[in-house]
DNA sequence: ATGACCTGATCGAAATTTGTCATGTGCCGA
DNA sequence: TCGGCACATGACAAATTTCGATCAGGTCAT
């Protein structure tokens, strides 16, 4: 009965292959997923047989899509989107106000963009305010009750029991190739801003231990602490997505520093049903897809 | 293991959806996807299950679908959408060319209309040419090599085997509610054209008969023949589909028409590539959805 | 080279989903 | 009130999907 005509996608089989290539590999896809290994290489299998051609290349060191995967790819996403968006669109019940929300840098480009997006589209009479500012800055700002919500970056042993997690990620200190860290005296530190908190987790644990950091570079913009390490101008601590082939991670001589967590963090403030229903979107989304993604 | 909060749709569900807007019913819905009621019943009772909400009204009088149910067909519509168009780019092989197309007024606004939106999108190497005109032109334009192919009415007994069905229709005399249709003199006719071969047959068969038939008014378009039936001008040959529910169908005094069917038909000229995509394209639809339907 | 190790493919068995047949129910027109 | 029609429902069979286990192929550090 599975004749070769009577081909269909299934809203499924997509969101697999957006999971194999979002997570990268069909076993983090099933773990994200909460399949079974197996289960997700059937999926794909059987999409392949019922398509009648390659979609994975199975090929080491090239892309892991065919040029066809590539294509269907393209297609899931947007058949995706609008799924989502209807199952969303028929538990909406008209709902209205004002979500003040703070994002950091980081997560503007992520799934969040996407969801943020379509939530205005889903709910027309809410105002979102976004601000985009270093997690400190918005954790300052949530305290103050300046802001409802807001996504931001903090060590993975201070995420809070009413926190939100998005996803995690590993921090490094890096160094361009060529640079070498100093034996004795202080190491020249690229940092993101007074106000960054790996800066002053550096700082704290330097005191601690017998290691001197010399702040040699200030920008709040992770683009310019990038330039910086790739010039050579010292070690910077930076999350794994900013890493470059022509970086190094260095491993001694420096304290590990803690993993990262993005989470949601709401302010103490009154109801507020729209930010309500918003955080549930995130919620649903991380709980559908086992996460979110950073690549956007 | 079916948890409420597990939602999702299936383009399978979708499309049964889909089918049972556009055909007006389960019942029919079903004959069209080749399954059987009960199987297109459980389908929809799964999909009102999962998504914990009703899509089909069941009162009756009221319209078959409730506000969620509209709500999810519109979002349906789109996802097929795309679904059915991501199918065809899997298999699109970059074909070039060059269509001259005949359409007759009535077809320019069904699934064909969408059929040739999403050929464009896929072939733009592609150039179809489209005319519009009445079913006899074409049928001589085609003749004479100056179209490729066209979608035309003709009667349901000239179907040729090399036709491709797109769908059948009834024809009807149709007359206002407050015309009397004289027992004895001549039956003023409202006809479309010279070009008309409902007129055609009409008036052969007033010949074989002993009726009379005296055109009074003459229109291309199909809204002008309507409003010329609302307003009591005669009686006239019309499809079902511009039947109005003040307007009554005549079934004593005339001969009973034929049925309709409307048809691809492809000139003899040689082999054109690009056309028989087109047709694939076209007769995929219609394998898959059991025919088109006429409205948009 | 070798062995630990990771990723994905494959197989049989179990669980789940989907479709069919047979039958029940409610509504409408004669 | 009786058929007839359109849909709902239940039981069951068929198909599909998933899982656990195992296997094959590759990478990497030694």
């Amino acid at each position: 009965m599975s004749e070769l005509n009577n081909r269909r996608l299934e809203i499924d089989a997509l969101r697999v292959l957006w999971a194999v290539r979002n997570h990268g590999g069909i076993t983090r896809a099933s773990e994200a997923l909460g399949l079974s290994q197996s289960a997700v290489s059937h999926k794909i299998k059987r999409l392949e047989t019922s398509l009648d051609c390659d979609i994975l290349s199975r090929k080491p060191g090239a892309s892991m899509f065919t040029a066809a995967g590539e294509d269907l790819l393209d297609y899931a996403e947007r058949i995706l989107g609008l799924h989502d968006e209807a199952l969303l669109s028929l538990t909406k019940t008209a709902i209205a106000g004002r979500i003040s929300l703070g994002l950091t840098e980081d997560t503007t480009c992520t799934d969040l963009a996407r969801i943020l997006g379509r939530f205005r589209r889903l709910h027309p009479q809410v105002s979102v305010r976004t601000k985009v500012r270093m997690s400190l800055v918005l954790r300052a700002m949530l305290e103050r009750g300046e802001l409802d919500a807001a996504i931001v970056q903090v060590f993975a042993h201070e995420v809070r029991p009413t926190d939100i997690l998005l996803f995690r990620e590993k921090l490094h200190w890096v160094r361009n190739g060529d640079f070498v860290v100093p034996q004795e005296g202080p190491v020249p530190f690229l940092s993101f801003d007074d106000a960054c908190f790996y800066r002053t987790w550096a700082l704290d644990i330097a005191q601690d231990g017998d290691l001197l950091l010399e702040t040699v570079f200030e920008c709040s913009s992770a683009a310019g602490i990038v330039a910086a390490v790739i010039s050579g101008l010292g070690v910077a601590l930076l999350n794994e997505r900013h890493l470059r082939p022509d970086m190094v991670i260095v491993t001694r001589q420096l304290p590990v520093p803690p993993d990262l967590a993005y989470v949601v963090r709401r302010s103490r403030k009154v109801r507020n049903p729209a930010l309500d229903t918003l955080v549930a979107e995130i919620e649903n989304e991380i709980s559908r897809y086992g996460g979110l993604t950073l690549a956007s």
